[in-house]
DNA sequence: CTCCTTATTGCAAATAATAACAATAGTTAT
DNA sequence: ATAACTATTGTTATTATTTGCAATAAGGAG
């Protein structure tokens, strides 16, 4: 979705800077996939990054829509390049994730944006829920 | 949607335990609305509730879809009841917030109910947009 | 009502995340 | 290239959140 010099001329545009920090972290997230802050600074922090910089650029790259939050389990998150567009629904009960097509989100969130004039940054939402096994334990 | 006497029978039915702390807490939610697990602690820590006891209240009421996280601002969270169903969309650049009503989704929800066999909790949904205002000058 | 089982709590300590601020280094213009 | 402007970084210190474990108490059985 988007690759490098078009990030890069996005955020220079809105005035933002190209560190050399940041692509390492973008790097990360693209070799790692769904990765904790403390998982991407383990990976980074022989270049010598600093744990708050690990944070503060992925609310930043959070902030633009350039990475997103994947999940959010018991308070622990988990950042992953947006781009290709999925969702997620993880059982409260087991754990258990799943992939939702984006198709099926797509007429809602065009609903929502013309109900209010918001755009939406809609690449990855977690929903959760109780997966078809856990759901006829509890019954 | 959920009255004390009732949710004391779920819990209690999947093996759990009604203390006082969890319904002292549920009681601040009850009045404060979004709040901070900090912010719930500073209205109960009178009690004897401890700081960690707050924490893990949370996680378990969340699990347990009795609250949700209503909002996830740089990794900040607020916690609510849930309950009266409805959703929200921040601007990613003002911070402005809008309630969506969960009309709009409950069509998508229903939809992904059926194509993936899970039961969704889905009483607090949070987006991340633009507001108009904002995405005029971002042109 | 009393005993038993074990989920839940508080305490203390460890880890994760954020804030403040001076120093550094992208970026644009000269 | 060089200079100037200021976003971004690292350091240090602070605050927030989680973990381990012994002590407590909720809820069911007798």
């Amino acid at each position: 979705m988007s690759c490098i010099p078009e990030l890069t001329k996005k955020l220079r545009a809105r005035g933002y800077r190209i560190t050399p920090q940041r692509l390492v972290i973008l790097q990360a997230l693209h070799e790692g996939g769904h990765l904790s802050p403390l998982q991407i600074y383990d990976r980074v922090h022989e270049t010598g990054i600093s744990e708050p910089t690990v944070y503060r650029t992925l609310d930043f790259l959070y902030s633009n829509g350039i990475v997103s939050i994947a999940t959010r389990g018991n308070g622990h998150m988990t950042y992953e390049l947006s781009g290709d567009s999925h969702h997620h629904i993880i059982c409260r009960s087991c754990g258990d994730q799943l992939e939702i097509a984006s198709q099926l989100l797509e007429p809602a969130i065009s609903l929502i944006e013309r109900e209010t004039g918001y755009q939406l940054i809609a690449s990855h939402l977690t929903f959760l829920g109780l997966c078809p096994k856990c759901n006829s334990i509890s019954k």
